[in-house]
DNA sequence: GCCGTTTTCGGCCCGACTGTTTTCAGTCG
């Protein structure tokens, strides 16, 4: 897709200009535009054939003149002529911390820093401190924004995250003078990778206990402490901003480090309009403070409704809020299933009987144990013979739990071959219960081939849940190139579900894209993929990605009764599924 | 460079911390 590409050039025009003492609102506009960029589902090739860029948020006439050069010649000339000049690796520096367009600018002038290696060498010269602006100091912080830099390159999972920040919580509310704490930030809004935490506290006395926790026993170091802010490095390498604030601004302050920015600029604005002052301690009337103590009131007194922290993206839940129209989003507790799991019959590390008592500790009403086909050699794909043999396992299974719930479902998750085709014969795929099919290999076909392969597999009446859909590795696996648009489509017409995985590590599909499918109509199942019981309960991931979504209980197939959804898996392919789907959501 | 109940020009969110400064610029979130 040329979309994150195009955002990528509009970045670092951003960064060019502010190298080059740019206007700050037109370097702002480049920003804005690559934000809103990477929030789109569709290809702006796509939308630049239909004349239609100029529709996006943030992309005037210039901008949706440039995006069309690079469609058609994979290049912007004026970007080019900007860049004129300036060494690429030179913008590259401005990721460290602590080194902005500015500091960057003089040291390329005075120093002749280029590069990297020339930044480094121009730091250990004593000459650099004698520089307009520069003292040890300052060369010692670039210095460790340095380090940071090079250990933070990667952005953590949230499933690394969230453990760690939950420890670090219990340790900061143990701690006699902190009255209050929580985690704000990405972390709060749950977002697939988290950058650096952000912790909230009230303290009778501040100053006192910011010293004492940067003094815990997981803080590394400590970057700076001040009266209402503390920045330290813990173990593991993560960079955590502890911020005190009074009692009647904490719901401000919430409401303003959860963000995003784009959600805080925006509800800023609105604030604006009504003559009023949003800042992190409250909203204000001249002097006054009309809210600020609980975050649903600086909501309610710009006359919205509060919404869950994952959606405020500035992706339309403010107008929605405004509109008194945010959705209902669903929770963990709305599952009564888990359609995705493996067990040590393919490359789980859990036999069936532990999934199934696990499922039955976390008060599922049903499992389905979709281990894997054949092709999956590494994984230890099941053949015909021993498919065969785990269905009379599960039967057995069944038998011995008698009545007990979960309901066991007899799954596999089936590999889409090349050319679409499952990679179980029709014979078999008829005696399992439920059919997750995915792509697990041929990621390099074109777009037109893995569209094509994805509407084949669909075709398949033996299909119920396309897993996993962009097949990515958060970091380290681009997602497949395909026509999302004409798949959720043909899933839509045969009432196949399409997957948010719920594994960490693919999070697939991604918000955006969940929140485009449950538009479309499409039906959706949350699967843990889970390769032990303890994954299982990592579930929750695919929860919060599909509540950054907007997904509603309703559309998940694993939160219907188990009636509901044997009905759903029993059905016939075609036409006749939208009559079955208004039959439940009746 | 974008945008419009402030509408084709003149705005564009706001404050803390740091370091080097003696009143502020740069950076960050």
């Amino acid at each position: 897709m040329v979309n994150e590409e195009i955002a990528r050039l509009f970045e670092r025009m951003a960064r060019v200009l502010a190298f080059k003492g740019g206007d700050r609102f037109r370097i702002m506009a480049y920003e804005r535009a690559a934000v809103s960029i990477r929030d789109l589902e569709q290809d702006l090739a796509a939308i630049a054939a239909e004349g239609k860029l100029e529709e996006i948020p943030g992309i005037g006439k210039d901008l949706s003149e440039m995006i069309g050069e690079y469609v058609h010649k994979g290049r912007i000339g004026r970007y080019e002529r900007e860049c004129r000049g300036i060494a690429p690796e030179l913008i590259d520096l401005m990721s460290i911390p602590g080194l902005g367009p500015k500091t960057l600018a003089l040291l390329h002038k005075k120093a002749h820093v280029n590069d990297f290696d020339s930044l480094m060498r121009c730091l250990d010269c004593a000459a650099v401190a004698k520089l307009k602006g520069f003292g040890a100091k300052k060369v010692e912080n670039i210095r460790r924004g340095i380090e940071l830099w090079v250990a933070s390159q990667k952005r953590m999972l949230i499933g690394v995250a969230l453990p760690l920040a939950e420890n670090l919580l219990e340790q900061i509310r143990s701690n006699r003078l902190v009255e209050r704490a929580e985690v704000a930030g990405s972390l709060r809004r749950c977002r697939e990778t988290i950058g650096d935490l952000d912790i909230l506290i009230t303290s009778k006395d501040t100053p006192l206990a910011l010293n004492q926790l940067t003094k815990l026993p997981v803080v590394r170091q400590v970057l700076e402490t001040g009266d209402t802010k503390a920045a330290v490095i813990i173990e593991g390498g993560i960079h955590v901003d502890i911020r005190a604030v009074a009692a009647e601004s904490f719901g401000a302050a919430m409401q303003y480090f959860t963000g995003s920015k784009r959600h805080n600029i925006h509800l800023r604005k609105i604030a604006r309009e009504h003559g009023l002052k949003c800042n992190e301690y409250g909203l204000f009337r001249g002097s006054r403070r009309i809210a600020g103590a609980k975050e649903k009131d600086i909501y309610a007194a710009l006359h919205m409704a509060v919404m869950p922290p994952e959606m405020r993206e500035d992706r339309g839940e403010i107008e929605a809020a405004l509109a008194c129209k945010i959705p209902k989003v669903i929770e963990l507790a709305d599952l009564r299933g888990d359609l995705h799991t493996h067990s040590t019959w393919s490359d789980g590390k859990s036999t069936l009987e532990e999934m199934v008592e696990h499922a039955e500790a976390l008060g599922y009403e049903y499992i389905a144990l979709t281990d894997h086909s054949p092709s999956e050699r590494v994984a230890h794909g099941l053949d015909r013979t021993r498919l065969e043999k785990k269905i009379e396992a599960v039967e057995r299974l069944r038998r011995i739990r008698k009545n007990r719930l979960p309901h066991i479902l007899m799954g596999a998750e089936v590999d889409i071959l090349g050319d679409g085709r499952l990679d179980y014969p029709d014979d078999i795929l008829a005696r399992l219960d439920i059919v997750v099919a995915g792509i697990h290999a041929a990621f390099k076909q074109t777009k037109d081939q893995i569209t094509g392969r994805y509407i084949d597999a669909i075709a398949n009446p033996a299909i119920d849940i396309l897993a996993h859909p962009t097949s990515r590795l958060i970091g380290s696996r681009e997602p497949l190139e395909f026509d999302f648009d004409a798949v959720v489509r043909a899933a839509v017409e045969a009432g196949v579900a399409l997957e948010i995985n719920g594994s960490m590590y693919r999070l697939d599909l991604s918000d955006v894209m969940a929140k485009t499918a449950q538009e479309a109509g499409a039906l959706l199942a949350i699967g843990s993929d889970a390769h032990s019981t303890a994954q299982m309960d990592q579930i929750c991931y695919g929860i919060f990605q599909a509540r950054r979504g907007w997904v509603e209980a309703r559309s998940v197939v694993n939160t219907w009764r188990w009636k509901d959804l044997t009905r759903w898996l029993g059905r016939a392919h075609g036409n006749k599924v939208l009559q079955f789907r208004k039959a439940v959501s009746a």
